[in-house]
RNA sequence: CGGGCCGUGGUGUAACGGCUAACAUUCUCGCUUUGGGAGCGAGCGACUCCGGGUUCGAAUCCCGGCGGCCCGACCA
């Protein structure tokens, strides 16, 4: 694609308004805009990312045999009055909103309750179960406090997938194929080494939920990791009991910070119970579904990877969700460049081509701040040897390539 | 929700209570230039967040509102 034809502009200074880096950098280069405190669009370049790293979730959700579906954003009272989850003073990060004609509804924080209640219509028996089933959708929480750009709006995209069991240990042995999942899903973004499956508060709901916390120094989140299990605590729970009952030692535990990109809840009979969500058993007998929930912030991930993978100069995209894989720079070689991003293009990859009319050195600090993996200059000296010079954004690695082989060598090195 | 700081062209800043609100950048046009945000010239662009007050006179002082950021609290 043409970068003069591209519906977003890189700024030369940071947005007054913002401290956080992932705010910072993402609206620099023009992948977010900021609409409101915690509430930010996405522009080409960041829809971009942002589906990518839905669709590496979505193939894994799907891969552990997960349904995709959408429920509503809008939630009306009842169900979640069902389960004392409606008032203020139980919830109080409700969206709430009157409606012309009379009543009340709210904008969806989280979907136990509307999924508990359409599975009651479509469980019966104990034939029906397992089962799972996934969305990924804006969620809305009204924070007292936005803060650290897109890690923590009160819009944001999620994916929430439930599962729904007869017993206890069939949701046990689910919860572990989950965290599989989870687990490639960090990996396929590049951040597994640095992210840890963690125990955290359980909550209302059970003794233990369990989280994974990514290092980060924008963290809130304090946690004590144990590097040779690739096991962590959150401080939250962090106590001499705690620590025996998963077999940690505190003297092997180093404290970090961390933010939350995941979170798994063993719900048990809580949300089944109070929405008349059972099943009847082999034996004639009817019991409540025994349900899991499981979240993941897109929008979060995206913030987190901004956050950690680049440097002073800007963004740092891995390939799997970098918004393209290549960024074409042309000094004064506009139709050769033109010549290879239709070549490129053809062969099904994705590249940005800047023909944009500017200088050489703003053409080379703007790729450095979008962060595209690769960097392929196109110019005279390099032609007059008949190559093309290509440079790695994260490693700095610089190699030389003959003009005509490029396509050959973006799908080698740029299929996933 | 408590506490602190702050609201000036699209962006980033400046301006003692007093001239036509200044500078940089972006943008437009022309020239020039192309290996790290190059140069010259000419333009466009702001009722200084909103409402009230003090004053001969308010971007500037006072009150209220709204908005933003930070600390804390909160965070299925």
């Amino acid at each position: 694609m043409l970068q003069s034809k591209l519906f977003a502009k890189t700024r030369r200074e940071d947005p007054k308004d913002e401290v956080a880096k992932n705010a910072k950098l993402l609206i620099r280069a023009g992948f977010i805009h900021k609409e409101s405190a915690g509430v930010y669009a996405f522009l080409p370049l960041g829809l971009k990312t942002l589906n990518k790293i839905c669709q590496i979730i979505r193939e894994e959700m799907n891969t552990l045999g997960a349904q995709e579906v959408q429920l509503t954003a809008l939630q009306a009272p009842e169900l979640w009055q069902k389960t004392d989850r409606w008032s203020d003073d139980k919830v109080d990060n409700w969206f709430k909103t009157e409606l012309k004609s009379g009543g009340e509804l709210g904008l969806g924080f989280t979907h136990e309750e509307p999924f508990a209640a359409i599975m009651s219509e479509n469980v019966s028996s104990y034939k029906d179960l397992p089962l799972a089933v996934y969305q990924i959708q804006t969620k809305f929480r009204n924070e007292l406090r936005a803060k650290s750009g897109i890690i923590r709006g009160r819009e944001f995209l999620m994916k929430d997938l439930y599962s729904f069991h007869t017993n206890e240990k069939d949701l046990d042995e689910y919860h572990l194929k989950v965290r599989q999942a989870y687990e490639n899903i960090f990996q396929r973004l590049g951040i597994a080494d640095r992210t840890f499956f963690t125990f955290a508060s359980g909550g209302v709901f059970s003794e233990f939920s369990y989280e994974f916390q990514t290092l980060a120094e924008a963290g809130e989140d304090l946690i004590y990791v144990d590097q040779e299990q690739k096991i962590a605590v959150n401080k939250e729970v962090y106590t001499t009991e705690v620590l025996a009952k998963q077999n940690l030692d505190k003297t092997k535990l180093k404290e970090c910070q961390s933010i939350e990109v995941g979170n798994i809840f063993k719900l048990g009979t809580r949300f089944s119970e109070a929405l008349g969500l059972d099943f009847v058993t082999e034996s004639g007998e009817r019991q409540p579904v025994v349900m899991g929930s499981y979240g993941l912030g897109p929008s979060r991930l995206m913030g987190v990877l901004a956050e950690i993978l680049s440097d002073d100069k800007g963004l740092i995209w891995p390939l799997a969700v970098a918004p393209m894989a290549l960024h074409l720079i042309s000094l004064d070689q506009d139709e050769v460049a033109l010549r290879l991003l239709t070549d490129l293009e053809s062969a099904g990859i994705e590249a940005l081509f800047d023909d944009r009319a500017v200088s050489a050195g703003e053409k080379f600090a703007d790729a450095d701040l979008l962060g595209l993996p690769y960097r392929v200059v196109v110019s005279a000296k390099n032609l007059a040897t008949n190559q093309l010079e290509i440079k790695n954004r994260q490693s700095g690695a610089v190699e030389f390539i003959p003009v005509l082989e490029l396509v050959a060598w973006a799908e080698k090195n740029l299929r996933p």
